[in-house]
This record gives structure tokens, C-alpha cells and sequence, in this order.
DNA sequence: CTGAAAGCGCTTACAG
DNA sequence: CTGAAAGCGCTTACAG
């Protein structure tokens, strides 16, 4: 059943069936009832397939991804779905894996499957490659929204969020409750969000006027077991830190699985403050402080962005930036001093 | 740049140069080599949406799940997108939210979007219309795998895992510990795979002549809130249960969210066994026994099993059965009997 | 308001 | 091994 099929049953012209269906208001309300019966009976529904090679689009959105398993992730695309199904568009999902290669290769297959638009979180701060292929994507019309991480050089719409604030609220509060030995989990260097985050930990240290000490910040990679390597060597400095802040939630499981090993008692032997909210700790009431955001909200307005801009192509990007909140459950304190 | 641009360029017809993109052997290398040299140059894409219409399929397969912020979803979603990337398929997502309208209305567009496979979960054993439009679009040559829950009268190729067995287990270890007022939190009676674990729950207790007491099974719906609700509902009885067992991974973090804001210990005042593990809890060793399962090699089998009846479509539907394994930590145990 | 026809960019049966 | 041409199922500028 095609167009073809429908215009013969109907008595009318393929040319006029795409009117109806398309809503044109080229049609006389008589032909447009005489063709949705058609349409009705038979079923029809028109290829999209067909339709995009024609008008050279689709009403597919591509959405990439570094670890879907990331609650933050998995919430955000949540939000991503929910809009992009209320207004008739279908994402087409793409994991990178924090790999470079595979960010590029999927973006290079976005022009060829005539995706409507592309929201993404580089993999990587200072990748010319991948913003070159955004811009390319952007000046044939496709256009981008960053979410969670910018671009350097590049001029997108984003959805960021208050990272460095973020990051020095919680610092700031671990200060307060008298820490000096403060240790910091950063993510990739590479990556602008988690970068801010280190940022905001340094500018606290700074405001506080606490000398920051090269063996308390170490290096993770956004992922839990690296976190909880690097948990075990501050724990096993000569003299370890009293408190930690990790730069994301997956590394704050790996830093929580190590001290849990060791049989330490989160906000009791060790403090502990982590970018992000873990759903399940929060239910069974852990006393662990987060820094929070609304991932699924992130993701709403990442495709509304996208959907303003598909309507109207030459409207203004903009970055909205995503409030964040330090919630305080306990784990910022110390019952026993060290 | 089109394909007859790069015909153009290397002196040939768009047939050859489509045969060579293909990797066909009706092609001399040296033209191959020649039509490869400008592809190269040129940086030419072939347009999927145009080699979609002409070969009336895609590489995109659809995915149609209930909830991807559940973690056993974005865990077997991880897995689908690992192998289809691996295979060169795209994944198009749909998240139905536990909603039928949202499942049909995605179904329908299947077609339209000439995919070329779907794994779905559907929502309800019991619905016909599901059943007929997945029949449907086998009949036109499009595989269908069910992940994780069966549907009524439909021969499909699927993924499950013994939920029973699990059940069984987990209830007939509680009776081990001494208990007899075991509750369940069921999931809804129309999704055969939480079902399935009822009736593990009604055969571990008929083994055991433990007589099943109505009040103390209550049914939930997939989703965290209405457990918090059932379970206050349970431990608000007359005379509570000392042991519950949940269905799914979410209700058990409904259910542990109100046990908690009652203080009561899990593994001393109440016992409790969970389906599906939960990462945070885990890692901070917190004493949950969970039945356990791999949903991301449940999402690997899946885009295995349609690849296979992709290149044999004629190929037997076939069923696989994760094993399940019970994993005690503890909570199932009490300290201080009521 | 409606239709004939060209065009979107591929693939492939057919002829050579 | 290669090419001319029809076909996939839509949309839309153009003519009426």
C-alpha cells in the first residue's frame, strides 16, 4: 500500500494525497475527507523513508552518548525521549564509549541517514576533528546541541550546568566543617564539565587560603574502577586525606567501594561529597552529600532547543545552564577526628 | 556529492560505483581500485535513506522499552548498542513508559521507517494488538526478538530468564531462615516475566506447607512509588510480614525507601530479598540478597539473534534462558525475631 | 484547488 | 565485467 495505491482508490493525484497528509491547505475540505477515508481504511501509512529522500530530512534526532549506563546519562536520554516522542520526532541512540573513534565514525554516518538534528557530550574538550564535523553538520543545516560538555572553539547550543559552582559549594562546606586535608577525584582533563569541577575545588582551597597538595588530587576517568584505584592511593599516602570530593557519580561508587572495603564509615573515619545524586543510596537514606541536577530536565531542554532551531534555522544559539544544589546528608562530617 | 558525482570523476555509470560500494565482485579491481580513489578523495557517503528506499530496508534496528532509567533496561541497552555498532546497525530507541498507546503507536511507525529488526519488551502478555502488529511485521520479512517478557500466543524469537527459578530460590531461602510470614510485592498480573516470579513465590510456599496468607501479597506496578505505598501497606497489617521479596529492582528500592524512613534494619527487624542487583547498594556493601541476572548480555543475545535471522530469515525462532543466581548478603536474616 | 512530471540518490535485472 | 534504464515512494514547482 503506498501513495500510488491510495490516489487510484481515492480518484485523485499522488500530488494531492501528499497534500492531505502533509496537511497542506491546498485541498478542498470535500477531497481532503474523500482521501482520509482512504487513508483510514486502507491503513496507509506513508514512508518516511521515501518521504526523507525527497525532502532530504528525516524527523530523526541523533543523540550521542559516552555511557548510557551513567545514571546521569540514562536520566537525561529519558527526558530526550519523552519530548522527542510528544512532538513526533524518533531518536536514533548512539553509545561513543569515551572513544574517540567511534564519536567520529557515528558522526560521520549522520549526513548520510539525513538526521534532523544531533545532540551530543563530546567525548573530548579539545577534539578539532569532532567540532569540525559538527560545524560541517551545522552549515548544512543540521544542527547540534551540546549537553553536559562544551567544545572548545566551537560556537553551539548547550545545556551545561553551574559545574565550578557546584564544585567550590561543596568544598567550600567540607572547609566549613573544619577539613583541611581535602582530596579531589578529577575526571579527564579533557573534559570541560569535570574539568570545572577541579576548578571550583582549587578556587575554594585558594578562598580558604588551604594550601592545595599535588598528592590529593588524582586523576580518574569518569569511570568507577580508575576511582577506586586512585581511592586506594590517597587512602594509602603517609598522611590521607579527611575528606574527598569526586568529580562524578560513577568515580564516587568506585571511591565509596574502596573506603567501603576498607571498613571505613562515611561521614564517621572519612567525609565525602560527589558531583551528582545515586538514586539508590539516597532510598535507603546513606548519608552521603551530593552535589545535584535535574539530568532529565537537561535533556528536555537539549530537544526543544533542537526543535527551535529546526524551526526556525536562523534563530540565536544559546546556552542555558543548569542550576546545581549542594544537598547535605551527613557524609560532609567527621565524628572522629583523625 | 551524490553517487553520480563520483561516477562522473572516475569515468563509470553509478552502477559500477554502487557495485564497488557494495563490495560486489562483478567489479575489476582496477575499476575498483580507480572508483575507490575518488570515493577516498572525495570523502563521498552514500545517502542510507536513498539505499533504504531502493532496497526497501535500513541498517536501523527499534528498540521499544518500558523505562530506560531502570537500570536493568539501560543495562541491556548498553549490550544491544555494543553489538549493533559492532554489526554496522543503528539502534532507533522508543521508550513506552509502561504505556500501550505509546507501544502501538511506535509499532505503526516501524514500517514507515523500514527497519530492519525490533527487539522489544512489550507491556502486556495479554495484548492481542501487540501480538498482530508484531505478527504483521514478521510476515514482511521484519524479525521481531521479545526481551525480558513473553507475550501471549505469539511465536517469537526471545530472551528471558527464569524468573520462577529466581523466585523460588530467594522465597525458599527465606523459609529457610525461619520465616513464615513472607510477603511479595508482585508486579502487574499482565507481564508474564514479573509473574513468572509470583509463582515462584506461591510454589516455594506450597513446598514448604507454608500457607499463603492473601494480605500479605500486594501488587505493584514496576515502579518505585507504588511499592513505597504497598509496603507501608504490608508492615501497617495487624500482624506484619518478617520477610518480603520483590519483584523487580525498582520496587525494591520503593520498598526499601520506606522500611528506611521507619528505621527498621534491613537483616534484623525484616528480611528482604530483591530481583535484579543494584549497583550503589553493592558497592557500598550494603547487605542486600538479590536474584541476579546479566541484562547486558540479555541485550547482546537479543541483536545476535536478529542478526542471525536477518542473513537466515527462514531460521528457527528460538528462545534463550538466562540463568539466574541468588545472591545472599545477609538480608535475608534476622537478628532480633519479632 | 488539482494534476503531470521531474527529482531526491540509490540498486539491480537485463542486455551486451 | 559494465552501462542504460527502470524503480523504490514520496514532494513540489509549475501549469492550468
Amino acid at each position: 500500500m503506498n501513495i500510488s495505491d491510495v490516489a487510484r482508490k481515492a480518484g485523485v493525484s499522488t500530488a494531492t494525497v501528499s497534500r492531505v497528509i502533509n496537511n497542506s491547505n491546498l485541498v478542498k475540505p470535500k477531497t481532503r475527507e474523500k482521501v482520509m477515508k482512504v487513508v483510514e481504511e486502507s491503513g496507509f501509512v506513508p514512508s518516511a523513508i521515501a518521504r526523507g529522500l525527497s525532502i532530504q530530512t528525516t524527523s530523526n534526532i541523533g543523540v550521542i552518548f559516552p555511557d548510557i549506563e551513567n545514571p546521569f546519562f540514562s536520566g537525561a536520554f529519558y527526558g530526550i525521549t519523552k519530548i522527542a516522542e510528544q512532538n513526533q520526532y524518533h531518536v536514533l541512540f548512539f553509545n561513543s564509549d569515551e572513544n574517540m573513534g567511534k564519536e567520529q565514525e557515528f558522526l560521520k554516518m549522520v549526513e548520510s541517514q539525513h538526521l534532523a538534528g544531533i545532540i551530543i557530550t563530546p567525548i573530548n574538550h579539545f577534539s578539532a576533528e569532532t567540532r569540525e564535523l559538527l560545524n560541517e553538520l551545522e552549515k548544512k543545516g543540521v544542527p547540534v546541541v551540546l549537553l553536559d560538555r562544551d567544545l572548545r572553539g566551537g560556537k553551539f547550543s548547550s545545556v551545561m550546568a553551574e559545574n565550578e559552582k557546584g564544585a567550590y559549594q561543596a568544598v567550600s562546606q567540607l572547609i566549613l566543617e573544619g577539613h583541611e586535608r581535602i582530596a579531589i577525584i578529577e575526571g579527564s582533563p579533557s573534559i570541560r564539565s569535570v574539568y570545572e569541577r577541579s576548578k571550583g575545588y582549587r578556587r575554594a582551597m585558594d578562598d580558604h587560603e588551604i594550601p592545595i597538595r599535588g598528592e590529593y588530587m588524582v586523576r580518574g576517568n569518569q569511570k568507577s574502577d580508575l576511582a577506586y584505584r586512585m581511592t586506594s592511593r590517597l587512602m594509602n599516602l603517609p598522611e590521607p586525606p579527611t575528606a574527598i570530593f569526586t568529580c562524578n557519580n560513577m568515580m564516587t561508587l568506585g571511591c565509596l567501594r574502596y573506603l567501603t572495603e576498607q571498613g571505613l564509615m562515611i561521614g564517621q573515619d572519612i567525609s565525602l561529597i560527589g558531583f551528582d545524586d545515586i538514586e539508590a543510596l539516597r532510598v535507603i537514606d546513606f548519608k552521603l552529600s551530593v552535589v545535584e541536577r535535574s539530568e532529565a530536565e537537561m535533556g528536555r531542554i537539549a530537544v526543544r532547543m533542537l526543535l527551535d532551531r529546526l524551526k526556525a534555522p536562523e534563530a540565536e544559539r544559546e546556552t542555558v545552564v543548569m542550576p546545581v544544589k549542594l544537598t547535605l546528608r551527613g557524609s560532609e562530617k567527621l565524628r572522629r577526628k583523625n
